[in-house]
DNA sequence: AACACAAGATTGGATATCAATCAATGACTT
DNA sequence: AAGTCATTGATTGATATCCAATCTTGTGTT
């Protein structure tokens, strides 16, 4: 079992990419502590995991937020996903073995077979999963590491963005991608890659305000004692503290952006949940 | 300024690429918070920090190390080094305009020019840059962060082989690469750096046991001084606390990584000291 | 010698406390 | 009334102390 600040940063970044906590949201140490039920201190550590991990920002004497990356950071590390996939792609037509390539085709289809039954939950998770299965052919932990974080910042872009992406077109280039790179043609994989991700960007209008729909308290509940992924429970309890915490609830204050209009949306406002929690 | 686990961080980081802290080193809590005089929690923070970026490993209930990466992981770091610099060069051989050319040009000129003069350390300091300037031309600092970390973690390995290089024939790549690309021949250059990584691979033979020649307190010695923030805190001093080691460790910049005998343990007798501080 | 067990040391974590800093508020001036 | 400045409150950065769990070590027994 990994340390607790691994648990809660893993957490956090699950919340993240799953688009409950979004860009600009305020990571309170103490808030967290009351809601992870542990001490500031391992909080702290799940912050600076997450600021390494370029999914929060610590302002000092301030405090840690979810990251709100520039457009121009959005640009760079799509340019650094294209690098890292297209160098992939150029291993893979080496030395991928037909098991390699059945596993990708395989993948494609399965997502093929998502859109078609109208599940676009499962098709985008798909779709992302993609990339990551297609990285871990090359067999490179030290690259797939990479890959995978430069993957939870996309995505953690996508908070920031109004989606508009036609699934299908993206799903088609997964598919002439592994054809092109088993035919031998790199080249062409790699121009495919580039237009793929740039077609990704090129939808991004990024509408700089972003505000939550939920407290913290609120974005994180699902995560707390489901254990759904397979992780760590978060914590047996001990004996409560005593100390006149009466109510147990931790109702947060919120945070908001002042010129926000009026949401007063702590009524667990099921809305455009686009993220997929386990 | 930073955070104070930030600084202790960097300075750990640069202890390990100067090869004064060594794989498998321990990195006790209470022995660091002592050497820096801050609490065990801030020293961790900053092994949480290191950890993150591949330079220590993490044992539960164990404490920390500075890594010790497989033969595996060393051919996946190296793998993963070339992918991003072909990348780069990729981006560069459209991109690059007449003063980034200039700029390497210069650089492998400084390079060139410490090998004639013999300053064999300022070599080893320059070609190392080379692949960092490199990267900078690309403009794009999170490539950039990427490419860091992998070359820390490089460094990192030479602490676990027997340093044969060949400096000129390394430097001697660097200008060819730097050729090749200006004249638009892409797929050469990508060559040569494949190849050039592969010949420091090849050099590797990880005869595994490494032992520490001091003690992490002598080995963070030199970067204790100011402490206020910690730009390039090269200045021998001396150590403030008492704690018996009187001993001024006059740190020379040799560069003599002569295969030495086992000693049995961290008696700490000879300093030869191997690293390369900028 | 091999094994079991107790003692010590180290880590992971909790709690309480303090100083520094930032945000918000309110008082005061113009 | 508007604007500026000081006070207050809240949050972070950090420390010290304490405790439980675990690892290491050394010793004693078989």
């Amino acid at each position: 079992m990994s340390s607790r600040s691994q648990t809660i940063a893993d957490i956090l970044t699950r919340a993240i990419i799953d688009h409950r906590l979004v860009p600009g949201c305020k990571l309170g140490e103490r808030e967290l502590s009351e809601i992870f039920d542990v001490s500031r201190i391992v909080v702290r550590q799940a912050l600076i995991r997450l600021a390494d991990d370029g999914l929060a920002q610590i302002e000092r004497n301030r405090g840690a937020f979810v990251a709100k990356p520039s457009m121009q950071e959005a640009m760079e590390i799509y340019d650094a996903l294209t690098l890292v996939e297209q160098g992939v792609a150029a291993q893979l037509s080496d030395r991928l073995g037909p098991a390699g390539w059945a596993e990708l085709r395989q993948h494609v289809e399965r997502q093929r077979q998502a859109v078609a039954s109208g599940n676009d939950a499962l098709a985008d998770v798909l779709g992302q999963e993609f990339h990551t299965v297609f990285v871990r052919l090359s067999r490179n932990k030290v690259m797939q590491e990479i890959h995978a974080q430069l993957v939870r910042r996309t995505t953690l872009l996508r908070s920031l963005i109004t989606a508009d992406f036609d699934y299908c077109n993206l799903l088609d280039d997964h598919s002439r991608v592994v054809d092109l790179l088993e035919k031998g043609r790199l080249k062409q994989a790699m121009d495919l890659i580039d237009t793929h991700h740039r077609t990704v960007v090129r939808g991004y209008i990024m509408d700089r305000e972003v505000f939550p729909e939920m407290t913290p308290a609120e974005a994180l509940a699902p995560y707390l004692d489901g254990k759904a992924d397979g992780a760590t429970p978060i914590a047996p309890r001990k004996p409560a503290k005593s100390s006149g915490n009466g109510d147990g609830t931790a109702h947060a204050h919120v945070h908001l952006p002042k010129q926000d209009p009026a949401p007063k949306s702590r009524a667990s406002a099921k809305k455009t949940n686009r993220g997929l929690p386990a």
